[in-house]
DNA sequence: ACCGTTTAATTCGGGCCCGAGTAAACTGGG
DNA sequence: CCCAGTTTACTCGGGCCCGAATTAAACGGT
């Protein structure tokens, strides 16, 4: 039996996160919006007041009583660093303590056959370039595949062919900064959490939808990992025991029906031409060409994703979804079918079930991995965690 | 907002717990094996001890070093009452604190009218006629249908008409001690985490087969109770579209393909002869007479059920299954395709899922009730919480 | 100017968990 | 017989959270 600290110290970092997004707020209010004691966010303002994170504001007094002294972020007092690992490229933000992004870049490397070496490089590079202005206090790896954020392990990533890869342990050893290594739905659910869904609700799902199908969950604001690490397979829910074969050797997996190249394969052999190398765009034009196969096929897989979501649902008793991923360009195509599907298969008390989707590009895994961080602060607020 | 506490005071019951099925054992190894630090169990035993709730026996020198110090459960030194609401009857059991039942019974109560003027007198009476033995330290009250656990509120019982039923604020506006509501699956898991699978996992599903399915969900130690604890609602999973109506207003939902009347119906179509009133026992009988259309019928409601069960294994990546219910007594013939379509659904590293089904009565919901007691030792360490 | 009222923030004690250090109580060897 | 090694248990300080009581700083009215 392990078990896991309650909390971790989120809270603290809810206090920046919350302040970052709503403004300066004094602690009364903090503590309210926060759920929290009072007593909690006196103590822990301190410490961040302490760290340089929050600035006392000029007492503000609003009608009776002790004037409240509103608290600001100090959003620029440190900065942490997302990297999010492609099979072909790396994505990188430095991201404020309010979870904005200040600074981003993209580089056509492939991490598969060195990472650690790599990845090492561009860290230390943008490390230094930053040294003289905020520095960059830890470093967040977000992976495709399965991986175990509490040893950093990649367990297994088929498409980098990473098998038990200690990410974290290695680049740790060579970086001067904490290292945090997750998945990177994970990491992008552990962003929602902390600036996203995360501040109207504590208990939610990320489905996200790409060539892979990946639900992040977030139960009593806790992201859920599983057993080392390798929850939130949604794209191999066993569908339809009679369907395609999957890359993970069963058949019939909902990804091998609704997966990204699944859509092009299926949009192909109803007759759409589409380029060989044809990404989800082209079959936003198709459909907004109007195709009528291709119509079909996205409501169809809106309505079959929104059923399995149901079920999920029904099982943990969410009341919200948002959507993220590169194949969110579709949904204006599957997402009526998805939402009227999804609310018709949940149960009478979760039908006010909350679909969301917002604009998303790849540099939101990115900003996620940075958020890794930032969901620890007590690996960025103490002076130097190495 | 709103947050709970981190493991409840889970520990204190999780020693007695362990005492109560491995026997005396010494602090060291007590910390050992229940993954918490030793200077945890130092003062948690001190006040268990002081409570009266343990007994530290004669020191043990086993090889070299300081003598380890037994500690003993005083298994008769608290009971609580479980109470198990059903349509037409109650069933009750009195608990040790080591999870073992001391006494049990059944009354031909029906209690969908009056419940709390019923269950009041119920348990009056047998807190009383316990007087003078060992006192009844709580009550725990497990109803068909969603329950709150926080507010003691039974949301929604369609079964016993009940909705918005403030039970738990009721009951203990009228007993003498605390007592606690929640779902009966939840009280089972919760029986299940203390003294059951919660020995050897973590994480894990309590599949319960009945005329409902439920599913209970263990992350992290932690009983999930979703969104007003309405969490669990496994039976109404839209699996197929077409399917049969069910009651819950959605089209085929997985109990009105293998619920236990939906099995019943199908047999019956099949041109099988059951009684009107035929319950589980009457397919076990077919089956065990070899009548192959029964024989198809259970194998093929295992395979949908594990099915839907891989799913959302593969989602919260739990590695272990428990399967409770009326139903269990159809396991010899669902259980062989269940686990093999379980097993085959599940993504790689979870192939090793483990399949569990040990002799089940529904006084065992009872005992879940009682469970749900010992789960907050709280409750029942301090001299009186009323 | 001074009093209650109101709201904000802090302190205090408590519960709960941990790790590091320390004390206790044994063993066997010199 | 005492010492070094070993294992057990406890103490202590710390992190983290809370509720209740307390202090702080405004207000309005007299």
């Amino acid at each position: 039996m392990t078990r896991r600290p309650a909390h971790g110290d989120l809270i603290r970092t809810e206090i920046l996160a919350l302040l970052g997004s709503a403004g300066p707020l004094g602690r009364a209010e903090i503590a309210a919006r926060l759920g929290v004691g009072a007593a909690t966010v006196t103590e822990h303002t301190r410490r961040l007041i302490g760290a340089g994170f929050l600035r006392e504001l000029a007492p503000h007094a609003s009608g009776a009583g002790r004037p409240r002294v509103p608290l600001e972020l100090v959003s620029d007092a440190a900065h942490v660093l997302g990297i999010r690992v492609a099979v072909d490229h790396l994505v990188g933000t430095v991201v404020r303590l309010d979870g904005r992004i200040v600074d981003e870049f993209r580089l056509p490397e492939r991490v598969a056959q060195s990472p650690v070496r790599l990845l090492t490089k561009v860290v230390r590079a943008e490390i230094d370039a930053r040294r003289d202005t905020t520095p960059v206090r830890g470093v967040g790896v977000a992976v495709p595949g399965m991986a175990d954020p509490e040893s950093g392990v990649v367990r297994l990533s088929g498409i980098m062919d990473w098998h038990g890869l200690p990410l974290g342990a290695e680049l740790a050893r060579a970086l001067p900064v904490p290292v945090l290594v997750d998945n990177d739905l994970r990491a992008s659910t552990t962003a929602e959490l902390l600036f996203g869904m995360g501040r109207e609700h504590d208990d939610f799902l990320v489905l996200g939808i790409g060539d892979g199908l990946g639900m992040g969950v977030v139960l009593e604001r806790r992201v859920q990992r599983g057993a080392d690490g390798s929850s939130g397979e949604f794209g191999h829910l066993p569908v339809d025991p009679e369907g395609p074969d999957c890359t993970c050797g069963n058949r019939g997996c909902l990804q091998t029906l609704v997966g990204q190249s699944a859509l092009l394969d299926r949009a192909r052999r109803a007759g759409v031409r589409l380029a060989p190398d044809a990404g989800p765009a082209a079959l936003v034009a198709a459909a907004e060409r109007g195709e009528p196969a291709v119509l079909r096929l996205l409501s169809e897989a809106g309505t079959l994703l929104g059923r399995c979501v149901a079920g999920v649902v029904n099982v943990l008793a969410v009341k919200a979804v948002k959507v993220i991923g590169e194949s969110h360009v579709l949904w204006p195509y599957l997402g009526p079918s998805f939402t009227a599907s999804a609310r018709a298969g949940v149960i009478e008390p979760l039908k006010d079930l909350s679909v969301t989707v917002s604009p998303w590009r790849d540099t939101e895994h990115a900003r996620g991995a940075a958020c890794l961080l930032l969901a620890r602060s007590g690996a960025i607020t103490r002076p130097s965690a190495r």
